[in-house]
RNA sequence: GCCAAGGUGGCAGAGUCCGGCCGAACGCAGCGGCCUGCAGAGCCGCCCAUCGCCGGUUCAAAUCCGGCCCUUGGCUCCA
């Protein structure tokens, strides 16, 4: 079985093929810290997530590197807002990403680079490309000349002469071309630049401009350009070519596209062999995005919906496509996820209960769980079809209801099968949280005692026929958020 | 305008690469039944799809080819 993936670079879907066949170089442009992540950045994370997941399942050694882009001028525009300096708010906006990534239930990656770090890795690839003829100095300022790199355009399907004929020629400037690039930036921020980022509460523009970070070049004093930090970047901690790149569907045209031109410019070699773009998420019909202010945070949403609910949300698309949010795309999420969750927690409670018999076969059980293992390597290995393979787990899931539903004796080894199954695919693979609490340790316990005292007092008023009595204290837990169900063994919950 | 990605049931969303298992998955909503003191959960069944439009290829098309309409995204702020 071998995995397939939509490359970008040919439009199709084609085998892929790493070039060490134990190990994967993948590299995601991860954002720049000048606001706070909302779910579309997340949608990013947890696919990339999940494909670094299954790469390592199907045995690769998975290199993952993604960066933090903590040098732009959007950063600078919120100086005074959440730091006195670019460098602060960055700091800042860095903090936010990591701790959203853990309550995500990212697998980390192997590096984390900032831009500022690696400015002298920068300035050596901008020198390559001025020594082999790629770019040139004016002003201070370094550009990439993109008439003399043949391939520009490829990626995004675009010509220059194409990308001319959009364009003002006024705007050239101290360009040589309209579509040349810039590569290092002379002095530091302009306050007119960052005018139109700027939050009515953020610092005045010039004091905010003065926090810019520079740094000394072969060209006077000066910034990186935006896109020239990836390649560097990546080369330093992966390679020259990289397995798979991966970023949002914006950034196919400029970012990857200069990405493309600047690296195999400098090295002759190709940059990426699978370009995977990972489609937008949108409200309603427009994307959600930080400069259109209509987006939901990660934090908002986790604390709101549950790290399982989110992520559930967010697989329940295949990456390649647009997603839409809303609270109905959302709540139908949790009626998903709830449902995988119950349907393992009822195959545990089974497989434990003395009702579970090892002399037991439940054939129709026995073979979801064999379909479980045939459809959710084939649905990833098809471009990672998360949906699907999260489809294959909501079948084992009715398969699971059904034997405890129907059987007084339960198959146990069935059911440890089909335990497993979940614990392979659902929380190893989709990072889903099946089995715990969310790890709140303490509180979860005490809280747990206190339901079950409640749940105890409730059954006395049942037995005794006090069914008004019972629905009340039924109502009052479920306005603190603890959903209570009757069984035939009694009262079950769930806490919130 | 140019480039790209899409248009599948009330919603959401797979399938399109490699035509037939698609009389269209999984799920949500809705309806009927079982279970239940009630509710929930669960189970069984049902309802809702001329797969954007037109034409072509084929024994056979959501899937391939051509044309058209519409939507969204990108076109140096963007995951």
């Amino acid at each position: 079985m071998t995995l397939r993936v939509t490359n970008t670079l040919s439009g199709e879907k084609e085998v892929f093929e790493p070039q060490d066949p134990d190990a994967v170089t993948l590299y995601y442009c991860g954002l720049t810290t000048s606001d706070p992540p909302h779910l579309g950045h997340a949608r990013g994370w947890v696919h990339v997530d999940v494909m670094h997941r299954w790469l390592s399942w199907l045995g690769y050694d998975v290199h993952h590197v993604e960066n933090f882009t903590d040098v732009n001028e959007k950063i600078v525009a919120r100086v005074g807002e959440d730091g006195d300096s670019e460098a602060d708010v960055a700091r800042s906006y860095i903090q936010d990403v990591i701790r959203d990534m853990r309550s995500l239930n990212l697998k980390r990656a192997e590096v984390y680079p900032r831009v500022s770090e690696h400015v002298p890795e920068i300035i050596d690839l901008v020198e390559t490309l001025i020594d082999r003829g790629y770019a040139y100095e004016a002003n201070g300022s370094v550009y990439f000349d993109v008439t003399e790199f043949d391939e520009y355009g490829e990626l995004s399907n675009q010509t220059v002469e194409e990308l001319d004929a959009q364009g003002d020629p006024e705007e050239r400037g101290e360009k040589r071309h309209p579509q040349d690039f810039a590569l290092w930036k002379a002095d530091g921020v302009d306050p007119v630049d960052i005018e139109e980022h700027r939050h009515p509460e953020a610092a005045p523009a010039e004091e905010a401009c003065e926090t810019a970070q520079t740094w000394d070049s072969p060209w006077g004093e000066g910034r990186p350009g935006w896109h020239i930090e990836c390649s560097a970047m990546s080369m330093t901690h992966l390679d020259e070519t990289l397995d798979i790149h991966v970023g949002g569907q914006d950034l196919v045209f400029p970012h990857h596209e200069n990405e493309v031109a600047q690296s195999e410019a400098a090295t002759g070699e190709t940059f990426a062999n699978h370009w995977l773009h990972v489609g937008l998420l949108e409200t309603k019909a427009e994307k959600m995005s930080s400069s259109l202010g209509n987006f939901a945070t990660v934090e908002e949403a986790i604390a709101e919906h549950g790290l399982g609910v989110v992520r559930t949300f967010l697989l329940s698309t295949a990456y390649h496509s647009r997603a839409t949010y809303s609270e109905e795309t959302l709540a139908e999420a949790e009626e998903r996820f709830d449902r995988l969750q119950r349907g393992y927690e009822r195959a545990v409670e089974a497989a434990d209960s003395v009702d579970a018999a090892t002399k037991v076969a439940d054939d129709d059980l026995r073979e979801a769980v064999e379909d479980t293992h045939r459809a959710v390597p084939e649905a990833m290995n098809d471009d990672f079809n998360t949906r699907e393979a999260l489809a294959a787990l909501l079948e084992l899931t009715n398969a699971v209801n059904r034997h405890v539903d129907e059987r007084d004796a339960y198959d146990y080894r069935g059911l440890r099968r089909a335990i497993e199954a979940y614990e392979e695919f659902a929380v190893d693979v989709l990072g889903l949280p099946l089995g715990g609490d969310g790890g709140d340790g303490g509180d979860v316990r005490l809280a747990e005692e206190l339901v079950e005292l409640v749940l105890d007092v409730r059954e006395s008023e049942r037995e005794a026929g006090n069914y008004e009595r019972a629905d009340e204290l039924r109502d009052e837990l479920d306005t603190l958020g603890v959903d209570v169900e009757d069984s035939d063994d009694g009262p079950t919950y769930r806490l919130p």
